[in-house]
DNA sequence: TTGATTTGTTGGAACGTTCCATTTAATAGG
DNA sequence: CCTATTAAATGGAACGTTCCAACAAATCAA
């Protein structure tokens, strides 16, 4: 019942009746060998139940096929989304890359890191956990281990990152907003140890400047990045003495709990009060009111980030271009119609 | 810039004046060695940015350190949730465990066990894939690499499955519903190449048996287990010249689909017509209207496989009992109230 | 026929660790 | 002083692959 000492390929090489050099170039699928002998030798390999030993190679070969993916919050669909993207690519290059969650814990992180690290990875693309300290990474790029962030980055480091245009998609959402009539405007969610929110948070802030939003009329509020931030955030916004109108969240998770927020308070999103998320998981196109949300192609930029790695694998380089994703606002329920009350000089949605 | 060749524990040895042996034991922190040349070793260590070779290691020692979680849908917030509990405990057990997804796809589940095993697995914790043929563990089996099933099983395996008590869950969401005053019952989504599904199925129609619910006025429909699926289930029941009045879902995602659609029909979710999902994710209480569900204790499951499979690893078995873990049904908005139309004998809601 | 070339196949030396058996040094017992 | 005992450190043989250099057999050129 127990397995007897596992097979090598010099059990096959005597199953076989060939030497374990014979054995070892029909595993790499070497057109050395003579197809009858392949045959003899995959009939052996069959027979004694082998499993490749890839540590033993590696130790050879030195370089491992072994691809990491570092997430920082599995339980966001948005990095699941994301996570798929990837996996996508590298399925269709024959490779299983692991995932390994760091449940945006920086000390859990470097463990990962460090685990990744000694089963040899040739490449890792990562989405930085919050608070990563500076050095995290310089272990792996002593090893010229090549990495890629997604979705977000660090403030000083040398790393190439995928990451879709924060700023412009900031941008563009608060412009909607200012565009419905709204002139008193939030941000909701986040915290200002993410790079990222300040990408998204200097969108919103330059598209207010631009548009004619005076600076005592942009509310921020920090908070976590999920359902509950965006609650508490609503919260405390509409206990001002003079609240806004509208808001931009962090992300999308923000934004629904934001809604959420509205019914629990009796108010229509929307009508009431406007709200657009970032990211537009795919719930977001299911929620009730369906949300407005900046579209930033989850799986596209996924995708990319891998067929990045994999390219500075094959070329041995550890730098690489960095790449902004296009944006796109996408419309939907959760900014309600145009209201008209004040003035508002040309930003109508015609066009 | 580029690294040079990769330092072991020889270059150690001779940074720090002793013997590869010696450095070996420090690194597996023996209490053979004296801590001043720990020390020594240590520091040399740091030095030269070693980074521990596992695959040599696990080469000579036989048995690694890496446990895998295979999940079959990792969008799916249910098993994010899931791997996320299994996660907590490996972690304080001092090991990473490394995550595959394989998209409930039998060829690629079949791909990941393979990488797994060549990589030397010491234990598996996996939630098949649906449509895994029986013989897709054999390997596994005969390697003697122990395996848990959590949350699905196989119809003939004799791998230990960690999973609710989804007879019992589906027949207390059955009798609340009937309990509601529903007369005319359906069971939405899933497909019956899941184990699962027949055993919430058959939770379902054992609860309309004892409760005297007509067969002719139990309607089962198959459809995928996905808000999709729930709404393709709905439409096709509203369809019907009699359609059901109240309807046991498969899991959430099914009931957050006809949610709704419900309300894209102008009908009241609830009032109009009563859903229960099953799972009770996170956000089955933040939904509007909040979804009445079975909670399952997904981490904690998640939690209790991961325990079992340490267990098995450490005890070198590959056998295990099987958990069952209970069930409770958690009421929200999404039955309303009592209906009382039926003279409904003695299943109302009083204790 | 002889030598060169091609086609398959093979032994052996790595790769970086662990662990056993051994050695060396220091301490204790008589 | 010699012998046991203990503590600390060490050399060498694995572990299961890959890959190079070498070899054997068959084919080809002359």
């Amino acid at each position: 019942m127990a397995s007897r000492a596992k097979a090598t390929i010099l059990d096959i090489a005597r199953e076989a009746g060939v030497s374990k050099s014979t054995v070892s170039l029909v595993l790499q699928g070497s057109g050395l060998i003579r197809p009858e002998t392949a045959l003899k030798v995959r009939k052996a390999i069959e027979d004694v139940g082998y499993v490749y030993n890839r540590g033993a190679a590696n130790l050879r070969k030195a370089h491992s096929n072994v691809i990491g993916m570092v997430i920082n919050d599995l339980t966001n669909p948005f990095f699941a989304e994301l996570a798929v993207g990837m996996e996508r690519v590298f399925q269709s290059a024959g490779i299983v890359p692991f995932i390994a969650n760091t449940a945006e814990n920086p000390v859990r992180q470097e463990e990962v890191l460090k685990s990744l690290m000694e089963q040899g990875v040739a490449g890792l693309v990562v989405s930085p956990a919050r608070g990563t300290t500076p050095g995290a990474f310089r272990r792996l790029e002593t090893a010229g281990v090549p990495v890629v962030f997604v979705m977000r980055r660090l403030p000083e480091s040398r790393i190439p990152v995928i990451t879709p245009d924060n700023h412009r998609g900031a941008y563009l959402a608060t412009a909607h907003l200012i565009g419905k009539g709204h002139r008193r405007l939030a941000f909701f969610g986040g915290s200002s140890d993410l790079v990222v929110y300040h990408e998204r948070l200097g969108g919103f802030r330059a598209a207010c400047e631009a548009l004619g939003i005076e600076p005592a009329d942009r509310l921020v509020f920090e908070g976590e990045t999920s359902r509950k931030g965006g609650i508490a955030c609503l919260e405390t916004a509409l206990a001002m003495a003079a609240p806004p109108t509208a808001a931009l969240c962090f992300n999308d998770a923000v934004a629904f709990g934001v809604l959420l927020a509205l019914r629990k308070r009796g108010l229509e999103p929307g009508a009431d009060f406007a709200v657009v998320g970032f990211d537009d998981v795919a719930e977001a196109e299911h929620y009730m009111p369906a949300l407005t949300s900046v579209a930033v192609n989850t799986a596209g930029l996924g995708e990319r980030a891998a067929h990045v790695v994999l390219k500075m694998i094959q070329s041995r380089t550890t730098r690489a271009e960095d790449h902004i994703g296009a944006v796109n606002l996408v419309v939907r329920e959760s900014c309600g119609p145009d209201r008209k009350e004040h003035g508002c000089a040309g930003m109508g949605d015609a066009a």
